[in-house]
DNA sequence: TTTCATTGCTTCATTGTGAAACAATATTAA
DNA sequence: TTAATATTGTTTCACAATGAAGCAATGAAA
């Protein structure tokens, strides 16, 4: 038994004090008014935002822990999560404690899951947590200074929400129930930060099969009332397993 | 100084024992005779074979690690690597560890971070690790048993590898720097698990301007010699800048 | 009642795709 | 030496998808 054998002797190495540990950080992505925002927070005395997160324990699903912390934040269960990348540099958060005792615990070395959220915005009520001023959402044309590497962090996810658009229900859970054709064109010229061809957009959504066009239209609006849509959830799944063909 | 009291007094909790760490698993897919090879680890001891892998120290930045895991393995020094996926299920080592020693250093809890490496099969020399009795490559059609949660690690590497086929160096890096059309279109389907009619394949192939085709063709097989190309590293880059467009 | 921006939909030239066939060629078999 | 064969290189053609543009419909505001 050769490998029990060295497993066993090399156990008696405190290796346990080298290791890194664990944390979470979730770019909530919300869609109001026509712009993508993030949920951000400001840290008590301090200018910089942060992407809300946490630490994974130890008995707990990395999953589970994203879940809870999205929950925390949100006061909404069950939204749709989205493990993205992790991000491991050494020196990723010295920057911001670097005025801080050097036994904060804190200041232990933490390796980062980054997860993006969708959540239809008109349900989530932003709350902050205990070491936070405020919890706010924030378009993501107008971020404010984020703090450690988190700016980095957005831009990860926001480049793979790009990249997922066609493999992803990213549309069904950021709209509400029932929305208009240039709402979710909009939607689309935001995340893939590009103009669309407003004719050939409806052409190629349509011929997808996955909207089911509603006997309403959006009154109210300073011009002609648009007509609403919903996702056909199961056409969407299924479209989706494929993946829609072709870029936009 | 809200923020600086509430976090040095929290530093006092020894939350460090609570947390789980972090270790890294390895995919090395190599190509070699018109099949796509994976480089496995058979334990000392034991039936099942294993991804390389290792733990991430706490001065060392994640990427580093994986580099170095990787070296140790093939002799090569800066292989093409790819973070994919962090494996975060709390039970993913129960099974192969249940009879050692619960102190056993181990059996702490693990996140695992994936990556995939693409690598010049004819480059490369497997070397066993102290716990392995066996280091090789093996087709990817016929696995044998892995440990843990390691086949289902493989299984997402190769469906990110499918993913990112047109936006990623995937070609580059599997195959020699001389090729033919007939290998890449093989290394193609093994990648998408699906036959693609030659002709179209040339046709587009050729369409992105990403190969230089040599005068030279490879004598010797058994009916009329194929062609040889190598990549334009170059103009490969760029067209992978906007991605590859369409699907195959 | 008219104006106007926006929405819904169609057209048309051009490009890309799927499927198939033909032509070329290096080896093997006769 | 010649013919047969499997594979490779290239082309064709019908059809589908795309980009760009325009026209018609509509609901609010002037």
């Amino acid at each position: 038994m050769e490998l029990r054998k060295t497993l066993i002797e090399r156990s008696e190495n405190m290796w346990r004090d080298f290791l890194p540990h664990v944390s979470i950080d979730c770019v909530i992505f919300g869609f109001d008014n026509n712009a993508l925002k993030v949920l951000l927070l400001r840290l008590k005395d301090q200018q910089q935002w942060a992407l809300p997160g946490g630490y994974v324990r130890k008995d707990e699903n990395v999953d589970d822990a994203a879940y809870r912390m999205l929950k925390e934040r949100t006061a909404v269960d069950n939204l749709y999560l989205q493990q993205f990348r992790t991000f491991g540099q050494t020196q990723r958060s010295e920057g911001f404690f670097a005025d801080y005792p050097d036994d904060l615990w804190h200041k232990q070395r933490f390796i980062s899951i980054g997860y993006y959220a969708l959540v239809n915005y008109a349900e989530v009520t932003p709350v902050k947590d205990s070491v936070s001023a405020e919890c706010e959402w924030k378009d993501i044309g107008d971020l404010p200074d984020l703090m450690m590497d988190h700016r980095f962090i957005f831009n990860k996810a926001l480049v793979t929400l790009r990249k997922q658009l066609n493999y992803k229900p990213i549309g069904y859970n950021l709209l509400p129930e029932k929305f208009t054709m240039p709402e979710l064109q909009k939607l689309y010229e935001i995340i893939l930060d590009k103009k669309l061809n407003r004719g050939n957009f409806y052409r190629k959504i349509l011929r997808y099969d996955i909207l089911e066009k509603l006997n309403e239209s959006r009154k109210g609006g300073a011009h002609k009332a648009p007509d609403l849509y919903r996702f056909d959830a199961e056409k969407y799944r299924d479209a989706l397993k494929n993946g829609l063909q072709s870029e936009w």
